[in-house]
DNA sequence: TCGTAATTTCCAAAATTATGGAACTTCCGA
DNA sequence: TCGGAAGTTCCATAATTTTGGAAATTACGA
């Protein structure tokens, strides 16, 4: 009886004012979060598969994983077909936290 | 059979060339242990005790806190009797990952 | 030497997170 | 309209973390 889940449901992303520093933090701060942060450090826009083959995880977890950046507005996901085009939000990290890319990405 | 646990053996800390990023990140993504970080920013040294009553926390847990604090290379602690005098590396962290601090404290 | 304060360790339970396969949705091109 | 590609969601399980009471340890002062 329950509306099935519709995975290309409107992508929700936090609004830059609603940026939560401890939230930041606590999400890149796992291994394969801080991975793919760097991944898309060169400014080069992903796909989820292209960052599951870099990282060599399954789909699901790589979802999953990109999921919680998305949430914590680390990235921006933008739908392309059946493609979900993933940046780093650079502008609005650098605007309300300076300083936080540059040390994450080295 | 086994050696009595001694809680006063010597406090390690990791040498600051050995401080890692993503361990630090992990550590104090956690809303308690950041709150622990913005309570010494001031520069004041604190014990276990002062911890504990400023964030209302059981001894047990705010130790616990404490040494992933320390272990993680974020705080010092000396021991000072029965006492144990916690401070950021300020420094340290200065020198490794020069804003992070900043970031942290606002 | 005793008692007390400060803190840690031990331990088990609770809570949270991460993992990954299977099923499913959507989009698009043939 | 079918089929495949890309991703997401669902779900159960595993792994990790957090919590806090109780016991233990140490230092110190009376």
């Amino acid at each position: 009886m329950s509306v099935p889940a519709n995975p290309r449901e409107k992508i929700v992303h936090p609004a830059a004012s609603a940026l939560d520093l401890a939230t930041i933090l606590r999400t890149v701060g796992d291994p394969v979060r801080l991975e793919i942060v760097r991944l898309l450090a060169d400014g080069r826009p992903r796909g989820c598969g292209e960052v599951s083959s870099a990282l060599d995880l399954p789909p699901s977890t790589s979802s999953y994983h990109l999921r919680l950046l998305r949430e914590a507005g680390v990235t921006r996901t933008r739908a392309e077909g059946t493609l979900r085009i993933i940046s780093l939000r650079h502008d609005d990290l650098d605007a309300r936290f300076p300083g936080l890319l540059d040390l994450l990405t080295r």
